[in-house]
DNA sequence: ATGGCTTGAGTGTCAAGA
């Protein structure tokens, strides 16, 4: 493919959000959209409206909680659900390969409150992510890593940098996991194109945050050097979070050249 | 104000999200 456009959307509940991901991919036509939350086992994934949008789907899902997904125009071919060496019930982490590009799409811990017995396994699980990235890396150099990541990077990325200092989502041990991510060589997209402060991927539904875009960036594209130097843009896609009965969540968009 | 919404479970009310 000439050009390519690659996505990520946690849909809280896909069951829910099924006609907002199909009215989405209509317009947008991603040739990837990496999924989260979808909340579904497997036999109950919506593969034929899917289908019928013109997409392939690979789905590692479990009842209630978690899930993830990689919608692509392509078949995705090599398909590994979970992190390498890495025991966890939770399915939260998906790959495979479409066309040239190795597609990771990751729905990253919470980790509910610093301290907790979640944030501990929040850590477990980024440095597991680290260690297996590493070698995925090493074996795909053309390499995307998608998601939701629960991590703000930097104070830029939170509304109130302050009121957030030090707590889930903003933490150093956190950020420090993103900046390790970084440093195995992935580009935050985002960040090649926008460099200012209150642009977010998540509201909260109380408090009308989103109409008062008290929100946070937390969903991420990461891309290696080769992909980093093709992508040609960057941007969080808002229409969505305007619907009725929204995800909380905004997609976020890629275009590689 | 540890609240404020939303979802899934399951049919009363709680866990979990971020």
């Amino acid at each position: 493919m000439t050009t390519c456009r690659i996505a990520t959307w946690n849909v809280n509940s896909l069951n829910v959000r099924l006609p907002h991901v199909l009215d989405w991919v209509a317009v947008e036509k991603p040739d990837v959209l990496c999924l989260q939350e979808t909340k579904l086992e497997d036999h109950r994934f919506p593969f034929e409206p899917l289908r019928e949008a013109g997409y392939h789907a690979v789905h590692s899902g479990q009842k209630t909680y978690n899930g993830v997904a990689i919608l692509a125009k392509q078949p995705p071919t090599g398909v590994v659900a979970g992190i390498r060496g890495f025991e966890d019930p939770q399915r939260r982490v998906l790959a495979g390969t479409v066309g040239d590009l190795r597609v990771v799409c990751a729905y990253f811990p919470n980790g509910q409150a610093v301290g907790s017995e979640k944030y501990e396994y929040k850590l477990r699980w980024l440095a597991a992510l680290h260690d297996w990235l590493s070698e995925e890396i090493a074996a795909w150099p053309r390499l995307a890593l998608l998601g939701d990541f629960n991590i703000a990077p930097e104070d830029r990325d939170v509304h109130d940098p302050e009121a957030w200092r030090g707590q889930i989502l903003c933490s150093e041990p956190e950020r420090q996991a993103f900046r390790s991510l970084v440093d195995l060589g992935l580009q935050d997209a985002f960040r090649r194109f926008e460099a200012g402060a209150g642009l977010f991927s998540w509201w909260d539904y109380r408090q009308a945050a989103f109409r008062r875009n008290l929100g946070l960036r937390i969903d991420h594209i990461l891309l290696s050097p080769p992909v980093s130097a093709a992508c040609t843009g960057c941007r969080i896609d808002t229409a969505p979070r305007r619907l009725e009965r929204p995800s909380d969540h905004a997609p976020v968009v890629a275009d590689l050249a």
